[in-house]
DNA sequence: TAGTGGTCTAGACCACCCG
DNA sequence: GGGTGGTCTAGACCACTAT
């Protein structure tokens, strides 16, 4: 049979059954109709109602288990997605204008700390990297940024007095492995100072340690000027 | 040709492609070879090596195109994914005991600033509800909620002392829309009091708007006790 | 206009796991 | 054991868009 117009395609079945779920009409903990079933109601094919199902179930909406079928899940495990791009799309997607500065940029033995957070045995060499982003002239955020020789040689003669220390890195790293952590901290007289704000001032916080193949490449901490809020939709 | 040892999986794609990727086999920017010519490398069919690149895409390393070909990403967009669970289950995760508190909860009209955020005209009542959520006997999470009347007519006979709000509504309303944002605030009087802090310290703050069907249902602002950090690994 | 990815049909085998 | 979802093959038509 070709394509008829009222086959479903995988995304009207997912609309759909989304519109069931959220009518009640397949309240929680109920199990849908199998695949097969939907396959008679919809007038398509088992990859497409398998796709369709599969998607909701990826967002949190459904739980599938072979054999015990679709089930409903009570609390949608939602998942908030944050795009995290580089600073400087991130100043310019708002449409402000982006400027960035070198603060300082030197090579040294990684502190204790910072070994014992990348699992390093034994000294180390870095680039200790702190750089200011601006939007519109005002600071938007403090990068204090630390980069395993070891792991990125070239590190040792870069300059970083026109581009970032994080674009710097794009070009030459593909990253493999990122954990991400976001806090609140307490602004110190660095970066107080820097960004212009009281001490001690609450202060949107992220953490970033990357990894190359089990490799640590870098550490950064980014510091958001007072007032940054991070916001998605889901 | 039935299904062979050497045959590639879709994961066993995307995994190879992921490793030429990352070793820069196929550096940024590149252009990938057609579907057509993957399926000849592959041995498997245009179904399998399009479900590995549409995923690569989805998770930020390649861009597609229909007749420009799959590109390598220069910067992978990668995106931050946070499961959203329920506090309690959040608690109960970690191993820790899970205790809840109701402080307040009543009937009140909006505030102007609130009936601004859920872009309500005109007056509106809700249920303004307040609870702690302990882990070990600690303060974990300060819970400030409301939640409009009109949208979920029963709230204003709904006891709060045994259950939080959160889980109160998952078992009535299935959400459709959620804006979810994060912040550093300074702890106010309130706030310092639940969770033992000092005045002004730097608090990790979540604020969550919920909406169903165009029609806002809660808003909530989450305080986490001091030093919380949500992180996640992508 | 030609080449690429987007999606569908039709059918199949299999892994998992509940009863 | 048997029903469910997971995934694959083989082939097709179509939508988009770079050239």
């Amino acid at each position: 049979m070709s394509r008829q117009k009222d086959n479903k395609s995988f995304r009207d079945i997912k609309a759909i059954v989304l519109e069931r779920i959220q009518s009640g009409t397949w309240a929680p903990d109920a199990i849908l109709p199998s695949e097969s079933a939907l396959v008679t109601e919809f007038g398509s094919t088992r990859t497409t109602v398998n796709r369709a199902l599969r998607e909701l179930a990826e967002e949190g909406y459904l739980e599938r288990k072979r054999k015990a079928g679709t089930r409903v899940l009570r609390a949608p495990v939602r998942h908030a997605r944050f795009a995290i791009p580089l600073t400087r799309v991130e100043i310019e997607g708002t449409g402000a204008r982006y400027r960035y500065a070198l603060i300082g940029a030197e090579m040294r033995d990684m502190p204790d700390w910072l070994r014992a957070r990348l699992d390093l045995r034994g000294a180390a060499r870095a680039a200790h990297v702190r750089a200011l982003h601006y939007a519109d002239g005002k600071p938007f955020q403090y990068e204090d940024r630390w980069i395993v020789e070891a792991s990125v040689p070239e590190v040792a003669e870069a300059d970083f007095s026109d581009t970032g220390p994080n674009e710097w890195l794009i070009e030459r790293i593909p990253v493999s492995n990122v954990e991400l952590s976001f806090m609140a901290t307490r602004a110190d007289q660095t970066v107080a100072a820097l960004m212009d704000a009281p001490l001690g001032e609450p202060i949107f916080t992220a953490e970033r340690l990357t990894w190359l193949r089990g490799q640590p490449v870098t550490f950064a901490r980014l510091h958001f000027a007072p007032g940054y809020r991070m916001t998605t939709r889901i």
